[in-house]
DNA sequence: TAGATTGTTAATCGATTAACAATC
DNA sequence: TAGATTGTTAATCGATTAACAATC
């Protein structure tokens, strides 16, 4: 079967559609139209029957998208119905907000492990996992089947942690560390530079609020 | 003077580029060509010189960049050289780590107060600043002159906050709640979903790692 | 001056929107 | 069947890349 790339822009809608579809079912409507799902997303009817056309046919001509249906495919698309296998290193403040943040964990997320180099913290338990010390994370790494490993550590170690995550077999980072990882092309890093998010943020203050501020 | 409206494409390379410089500069160096920094950062040259071109000529033909002098203009597009001042509403995981991440404040985002309905927090201090009960907000949002509300709280309480925020005259909202705020127009809101960054993840892992695997 | 590299225009590519025929 | 709304093709728009003349 042809495999059609898609594209990333694609992509990023994917889970703000999920988010909008699961309000809708929880909330007990039963069908919707991309008319009526463009007014509440402030997107266009279109750009909504493109995107969703992309992984084949959700809709019913005359009807419109069952939200119960178009919930669980997208769902299925975003991977949500197996399970994941984390682990995260850095038991910060940042390792642990991400851990307690966690009802990911209803959507198959599931942390198994938890590392960090400081001396202090290990043995202490961040949602009842305990913290370890980074020299056991490649052995638990394979032993627990592991697929995606979170860093939530400062940038001076995040290259180093990523080259160890590599080589022993994941696939998957999502990284928070200030720093771009430098990995092999079949290694996913998934990004959360929370500095650059909030310079756009200033970026934009500083225009809309004073046009011709920056001079 | 023509204020041409530049793209939220470009705007978003901005920190990224700032940061890359950043790094060349503590590393001594003083000049960079397009050609040389589209290597180091994997975009094109073309790219990099037609974003740099869109707030006037910061280079020079035949001898390149100056390495510090962009990096301080893209600092002062972002906004960098003014102070920020936030308040973080919601003493959690989430919101003490964002405050303790914050070596922001050496790029002037200040946090002046940290905000929680939790009668537990308040009182307690993070990173030195008192956790203040939600009463006080427009009170002290007033006083301090502040620029940016964080929200680090559930959904269930994001859009009754910002409501308040915008009330007491906030414009810009940086946003950790897991939903879209509905704000007037001239408020600017930052989203930072880290669930719909993990999905993203998970969506590339089915598709990379097992091509047909979805159905 | 000659060489290098920008600033900028033109060409290409991709993504979004519009339109409408297919069909429930 | 008639009305509604999708799936899909075509048109538009914007962003990226290529090319090159300007100039340091």
């Amino acid at each position: 079967m042809e495999e059609k790339e898609i594209s990333q822009a694609v992509i990023s809608r994917l889970p703000r559609y999920f988010r909008y579809l699961g309000e809708l079912k929880d909330g007990g409507t039963e069908r919707i139209s991309s008319q009526e799902l463009s007014e509440i997303m402030k997107v266009t009817a279109s750009q909504i029957r493109q995107d969703f056309n992309n992984f084949g046919g959700f809709g019913q001509q005359g009807y419109g998208y069952n939200v119960e249906f178009l919930y669980t495919e997208i769902g299925k698309i975003l991977g949500l119905h197996k399970k994941h296998h984390l682990v995260l290193i850095g038991a910060g403040n940042l390792g642990q907000a991400i851990a307690n943040y966690m009802n990911f964990e209803k959507r198959g997320f599931i942390i198994n492990g938890i590392f960090d180099i400081n001396k202090d913290l290990i043995g202490k338990r961040v949602r009842d996992i305990p913290v370890r010390p980074m020299e056991e994370l490649e052995s638990f790494v394979k032993e627990h089947n592991v697929d995606i490993g979170v860093l939530a550590i400062p940038k001076e170690a995040a290259a180093d942690v990523a080259k160890r995550l590599v080589k022993c077999g994941i696939h998957a980072i999502w990284n928070f560390a200030h720093m771009d990882l430098n990995v092999p092309k079949d290694v996913l890093v998934e990004n959360v530079h929370l500095s650059d998010s909030l310079m756009k943020l200033s970026y934009n203050i500083n225009r809309c609020g004073k046009p011709e501020d920056h001079k």
